[in-house]
DNA sequence: TCGTGCCTTCAGTGCCGACCGAAGTGTCGG
DNA sequence: CCGACACTTCGGTCGGCACTGAAGGCACGA
């Protein structure tokens, strides 16, 4: 007996949050994630995500807050007393790859102070200047290599 | 009064491992990895590092355990009664970087599951198909660029 | 103005990881 | 064989974060 593709989906999701829970996110933000990624139709209220995600009303509007502040997933109100409607904002992931990129060319704003604290002792600097010659690098290629992502994904 | 250099260094040292606490590295590993990149003279013992970080000898072998298995810090046993040495090996710091980068690249993986979970669906593929095109290009670009990193860091 | 549904807020709970320090292990010199 | 020293291991504590669910607030329709 073969498996649905929703049963897979799930499957995936899960696979999909505990990534990004590695990162940082909680697991049930990563769950939401992954969700609006493939859900049909694309937009979904804050209780049928609860429902479908078997999550508190509670955990999913924390985390809906914090994904619509990070700009991932975008809250459409309507009129009335219907409820909120949520979707993913695929063109911010963008941001969350730079924010990446950024925390690991910040390291270099460090080991330059620490230069700066060892100047006068290129001796006992040594160590550390091997490691701020890294960041050096990484600072100069990384943004350079950004600058010339596809057109599609600004 | 003008503050001492090693003052200045400690405070410098808790910047440092104040950042890799926010990517998972404990405190005291951190603590251990900045003061053995500018100690004079290179290399400490356990002991040492205890009474300088005021850590417990338990944490700082636990955390030491961790940072020689990760290769970013070597230790030097002497025979007889004597405490090993501990010292900083900067040459693996590339190893740390490159883990980081293969995470971001990793996620690729994830997202080409998630396509082809989605084959034959193109409609709604498009969103999950947004952020696999962004990691297609980091999975495609980013060993390039490390690729050509100074020979210094090899 | 009242009722109704949706959402947010918040106090409470549980869990996990970092840290401590004492006990245990191993190794060496005497 | 014993004492001494360095290091590791491990039970216990603490703090912080994710999560829950109930209570409260808000917006609308009647």
């Amino acid at each position: 007996m073969s498996v649905g593709r929703e049963t897979r989906l799930s499957a995936w999701i899960e696979r999909f949050a505990a990534h990004f829970a590695e990162e940082g996110i909680p697991l049930i933000g990563g769950r939401i994630l992954g969700y609006l990624l493939v859900c049909q139709p694309t937009e979904r209220t804050a209780a049928e995500l609860s429902q479908e995600l078997e999550a508190s009303s509670g955990s999913i509007s924390t985390n809906l807050k914090f994904l619509v502040n990070a700009g991932l997933v975008t809250k459409r109100t309507r009129r009335g007393r219907q409820a909120a409607q949520y979707r993913i904002n695929e063109k911010r992931w963008v941001d969350l790859i730079q924010r990446k990129l950024d925390a690991l060319v910040s390291v270099r704003e460090l080991t330059e102070a620490g230069m700066r604290l060892m100047s006068g002792d290129p001796e006992r600097a040594m160590r550390l200047r091997a490691v701020d010659d890294l960041y050096t690098w990484l600072a100069t290629e990384l943004p350079a290599v950004w600058e010339r992502r596809p057109a599609s994904s600004r």
